[in-house]
RNA sequence: GUGGACGUAGCUCAGCUGGUAGAGCACAGGAUUGUGGCUCCUGCGGUCGUGGGUUCAAUUCCCAUCGUCCACCCCA
């Protein structure tokens, strides 16, 4: 090890060379996803005012109080690095006036930013990939939301994600059944840790998610939100349990799920895994539709979800199901007086005549034992070789390097119409 | 922010109660004068995270610091 190397920042890592395939794939996947439900790309900036998260997210939340990368630019104007999706897109919907047309599906995918403390599935910058649906009120567009997360389980191989799911009412209603849990807590003050007494004045809702196991008792008889809900939300709840039940997607209603940023209302949602270790939650969702009023906009409905990619990555992994990496269909052997530029050439030729052939061409010389040792770590499944005898004769070799067979000689032509075949052939 | 474990070659790790370092993989070359995958041989590669202390002597013991991992907290 050498000495004061300079290292990324904490938390915040490289992806490597034999990781980006893999993400690269999961990416593509969630592309397609959104626009088979009709989604349509924002793109967003990684940087906002301070005053955007502080009002949105909630001034008493944790991520607000001390997960902020929060600084001053050069006019001395408080800036933070998106700790989450959610504001920047209403934020930019309002600015650019898109949520005059109802109905608005948008979907994003990048870095986010919270300063906590490392550990699996948690990290200084992640990425998530998000979704946003504006101006619909019912509840087919929060079944539309979490058939898409199941859609896309199923489409890369994941079970034993588990749907976790409540309601959290109107804002009315939410405040009278703040009132009414704060009493009862109030009447189990002392078994309460320092952190739930604190929540007490702050945020009491998020009591109800202690794992403090001496609060899970309290909490355990607390009042439930799902009984005093309002007719209307009780109705919303009612009528999209009946969509996943008809749609087969299997839930559990959680009455103590409450979400962490202060934006939600009725529905929220979690899909959970127990092969994470403590970060179970994989993507995490509902509905905030106070929120864009709140920030200035026109009264709009929403309801999205955001999907962490490291957490994603890591369940594929741990399921054996990370997408494998496109090896190239063929390397190109160069070997002997004038084969460098006639291979360059060749190479070029190749590529132009066969759309979609991944072809690597030997560079830095070499004897035909270190070269075709290079060909085979590639993974290549063919190498073609030039060499003198080659050169002279016009010719190419062709031989296989994963299953049986014999190298060949073939002209130019012929090579071409046999890559075209195994480019079309699908992965070797 | 709190607690615990751990930092030895590019990677994965060994190194018993202190005597200045090893293996496997990877990489380069050779056995095979134009042909990989198996085998064998050789080579390259480390001021043992960093700084300080104890000691005749520290990778080994102590302290600090930085980093990694896991958990708490919180969340994607």
């Amino acid at each position: 090890m050498a000495k004061q190397r300079i290292q990324a920042v904490r938390g915040m890592n490289d992806l490597l060379p034999e990781q980006t395939p893999a993400w690269q794939a999961v990416e593509a996947l969630l592309r397609d996803l959104a626009q088979g439900y009709g989604y349509a790309e924002i793109r967003l900036p990684i940087v906002e005012k301070t005053e955007l998260f502080r009002r949105s997210i909630g001034e008493v939340t944790d991520i607000v109080e001390k997960e902020m990368y929060t600084f001053e630019d050069r006019n001395g104007e408080r800036l933070t690095l998106r700790p989450e999706g959610t504001a920047g897109c209403v934020r930019a919907c309002i600015q650019h006036g898109l949520l005059h047309t109802p109905g608005r599906r948008l979907w994003y995918l990048g870095p986010m930013f919270r300063h906590e403390r490392p550990q699996k599935g948690r990290y200084r910058q992640f990425h998530q990939f998000g979704v946003e649906a504006f101006g619909l009120p019912g509840p087919d567009i929060d079944a539309e939301q979490i058939l898409m997360t199941a859609r896309l389980w199923q489409r890369l191989g994941l079970e034993g994600l588990r749907l976790e799911i409540n309601s959290l009412g109107s804002p009315e209603a939410r405040r009278d059944y703040r009132r009414l849990l704060v009493d009862y807590l109030r009447g189990h003050y002392q078994r309460l840790d320092e952190d739930s007494r604190r929540r007490l004045e702050t945020n009491p809702l998020r009591i109800l998610d202690s794992k403090h196991p001496e609060v899970q008792e309290v909490v355990a008889g607390a009042p439930r939100l799902l009984d005093h809900l309002d007719a209307e939300s009780r109705a919303h709840f009612e009528t999209l349990l009946a969509l996943l039940r008809e749609a087969g997607v299997d839930y559990h209603v959680n009455p103590r799920l409450v979400r962490g940023l202060d934006y939600y209302t009725r529905t929220v949602f979690e899909w959970t895994t127990d092969r994470l270790g403590a970060q179970g939650t994989v993507c995490a969702g509902g509905r905030y539709d106070g929120l864009v009023a709140y920030l200035g906009g026109p009264p709009t409905p929403a309801v999205g979800f955001a999907l962490g990619l490291e957490r994603l990555l890591a369940l594929l992994e741990a399921s054996g199901r990370l997408p494998e990496t496109e090896a190239p269909h063929a390397y190109l052997v160069l070997a002997g007086e004038g084969t460098d530029r006639a291979g360059l050439a060749l190479a070029e030729r190749l590529r132009s005549a066969v759309p979609g052939l991944r072809l690597v061409v030997n560079a830095g010389g070499g004897s035909f034992k270190a070269q075709f040792k290079r060909a085979d770590r590639s993974g290549a499944a063919w190498a073609i070789v030039l060499g003198e005898g080659e050169l002279a004769s016009g010719t190419l070799g062709f031989k296989p390097l994963r299953g049986e067979g014999e190298q060949e000689t073939l002209d130019e032509a012929t090579l071409v119409a046999r890559l075209h075949q195994v480019v079309h052939s699908g992965p070797a």
